[in-house]
RNA sequence: GGUCCCAUGGUGUAGGGGUUAUCACGCCUGCCUGUCACGCAGGAGAUCACCGGUUCAAAUCCGGUUGGGACCGCCA
């Protein structure tokens, strides 16, 4: 085989005249008679090929056999194309190369789905082939946009220092948290090790040995259900530091994410981001993770509404709960009666009762709610600094269904009326966090962010017994990108003493917090420094700095929305035997 | 664990009781020397996911199963 000399992808006017060598997979086959034009693709993009008995006779007679997804080699020469012949679509539509030798390295089947940026194929099928999926031009982007990703932090950490350990896959499991998934000990049948959920542990024991900075591309494991931003494997760049204050970490961290911005998207991002304390922005967005790349956020009437005739709004109020509403300008005529009601229904899914909505004309109110509203139009169009031709969405209910319904309605009418910028990269800080936050499923509270998190100085006290530590927010943050929780750390507990104050309102009795986590409660007596750290989780950085919607486009191999990888079929039932080495039986064989 | 949606040639789809099961792309054959969504002529290709029910008659209606997607719960 000749060696390649260039990728197709790659050729311009700077190379007319020469003689070069490729290699690739055909695209498209365009079979004029005596006339063939190939388009040929590699990694680097599509170049067209001709064929004609001017150069080759021989090769113009196997161009004929070629099809999609052939694999060939060709030797030939890069021409300029005339004037009329200019294809401006491609990048490479100046040139073309006359072919003077072809060999087919490898025939292939027709795909069952083409290999071309926004196919319609299912899902399911694109996984199942998920290599050829990974042939699509847009599909490579977003792998390749990660590892530029991997790249930028590995110089940029590098750099400051921080030095790169692993942390074991197989460990121990945690009652804290996600399910695990779980490996079962051959040499001790009955015991499991767990994959790591994160390596927060190991991380902070390694700041106890000294390390003063570490990072590592950490996979990380979760047994739960999927979403779009979320796989049972993922990755996070996770660092640890001892010595620095959360301002200085969260500095760090910006660096970090401006040199990546840089690196990839060529944008000089503004620092220090902006900072919002968690109530701030469940108050003005409904979220934790505020999309701040547009208004319309929510409006607090609950005074306002205090002695409303409406009695929906009056009994939300009087049962310690909120009314807030939401403008979406303009867009009173855009959207029906029925629409309206659709949405209603989506909201159900918080817990929310009903939605109110009324439309604003030049001088009325008109929908379902607008008689209990119109005596206050005024007033009310004041507070909310809306207009004739608004359409106005209340909510009344307790805080967090306030807060869950119109922080989804925001979000949702914010992409239907284009109010977003798609091409803004809004970074926000949201600090302050509680510590702890109730679980209706267990009836208990639990770490909000982990049981490790440091409280806020100020707030130690609500920690000691008799206190009510529910109260306490935590030195915790998160680094928010358009709506999505980019990542999130804290500064840690360094302090047996703390540390099992943290435990025990988590509910851990002594022996149970000493069995669980003994190994951490030990080395915190023998002087370890203060710390604390962050991760970031690489797919969502990939998948949003490539603008896709799923992080599964920017994760080679990926799970589907079922858990299930469908090319290799894992998970799968396992012989026997393994089952006997591992003392493991199964309750229902699955075949 | 729950809610909603989807399943028809290789792919995407139309069709909502009786059809030769629609269309586009793709595929195959032939023709074609400037195409790039090539064009032209012809052709092949579908137990309408599976099981059961209703009916004289089911791709179509009903029930279930399986597979897939989205969301809630769960998860940082």
């Amino acid at each position: 085989m000749v060696k390649r000399t260039n990728y197709a992808g790659l050729i311009n006017e700077d190379y007319v005249g020469q003689e070069i060598d490729l290699a690739g997979w055909v695209q498209k086959r365009r079979d004029l008679g005596n006339l063939i034009f190939i388009d040929l693709r590699d990694r680097e993009g599509i170049l067209q090929l001709v064929f004609s008995q001017e150069f080759s006779e021989t090769a113009l007679a196997l161009a004929d056999t070629l099809r999609a997804e052939y694999v060939i080699s060709v030797h030939g020469k890069v021409q300029a194309r005339s004037e009329s012949a200019i294809n401006p679509k491609m990048k490479t539509g100046k040139v073309e190369v006359e072919v003077t030798a072809i060999k087919i390295l490898n025939k292939a089947k027709t795909p069952p789905f083409y290999i071309e940026d926004n196919v319609s194929a299912s899902e399911d099928l694109k996984l199942k082939y998920r290599y050829l999926d990974l042939r699509r031009p847009e599909m490579a982007a977003g792998i390749r946009t990660r590892a530029q990703i991997m790249k930028s932090v590995h110089h940029f950490l590098d750099r400051e220092d921080f030095i790169e350990i692993e942390t074991p896959d197989l460990t121990k499991s945690t009652p804290e948290g996600a399910r695990d998934y779980l490996v079962p000990s051959r040499v001790y049948p009955g015991s499991f090790f767990a994959l790591p959920q994160s390596p927060q542990l190991f991380k902070q024991l390694l700041m106890g040995a000294g390390f003063d900075r570490y990072y590592q591309l950490a996979r990380c494991f979760r047994d739960e259900d999927l979403r779009g931003d979320r796989q049972p494997e993922f990755t996070q760049i996770d660092l640890e530091t001892s010595f620095l204050d959360a301002e200085e970490i969260q500095a760090l961290t910006e660096g970090l994410i401006a040199e990546v911005m840089h690196d990839e998207k060529g944008l000089d991002i503004p620092r220090p981001f902006p900072r919002m304390d968690w109530d701030e922005a469940m108050a003005r967005y409904g979220s934790d993770k505020p999309d701040t790349r547009f208004g319309m956020e929510l409006q607090d009437l609950s005074d306002f509404f205090k002695d409303s005739s409406f009695k929906v709004f009056q009994n939300a109020i009087a049962n310690g709960g909120q009314v807030k509403a939401i403008v979406l300008s303009g867009a009173a005529d855009k959207y029906s009666r029925k629409d309206i009601e659709g949405q209603q229904e989506h909201i159900k899914r918080f817990g929310a009762k009903g939605l109110a909505f009324v439309k604003v004309t030049e001088d009325d109110l008109t929908g379902p709610a607008a008689k209990f509203l119109k005596e206050q139009r005024t007033p009310l169009l004041e507070k909310l600094g809306a207009k004739a031709g608004d359409l106005l969405l209340f909510v009344a209910d307790t805080k967090k269904v306030v807060a869950d319904s119109l922080g989804y309605l925001r979000v949702h009418f914010g992409h239907k009326l284009g109010l977003i910028d798609e091409s803004k990269f809004n970074f926000l800080w949201v600090l302050n966090w509680p510590l702890f936050e109730y679980d209706e499923g267990i009836q208990r509270w639990t770490a909000a962010h982990h049981p490790f998190t440091m409280p806020n100085e100020a707030d130690l006290h609500y920690l000691d017994e008799g206190e009510d530590p529910h109260q306490a927010y935590a030195q915790s943050y998160d680094i928010v990108l358009n709506g999505y929780e980019l990542g999130g750390g804290s500064i840690r507990i360094h302090t047996r003493e703390i540390q099992e104050k943290m435990l025990r309102a988590l509910g851990f009795t002594k022996e149970k917090a000493q069995a669980q986590f003994g190994f951490l409660l030990d080395a915190l007596d023998y002087g370890f420094p203060p710390h604390g750290g962050l991760a970031i989780g690489l797919d969502r950085f990939a998948m949003l700095l490539s603008n896709r919607d799923n992080i599964r486009d920017v994760i080679a191999f990926p799970k589907n929305s079922k858990a299930t990888e469908p090319m290799t079929n894992a998970p799968m039932p396992v012989a026997p035997t393994q089952l006997d080495e591992l003392g493991i039986e199964v309750e229902k064989p699955l075949d």
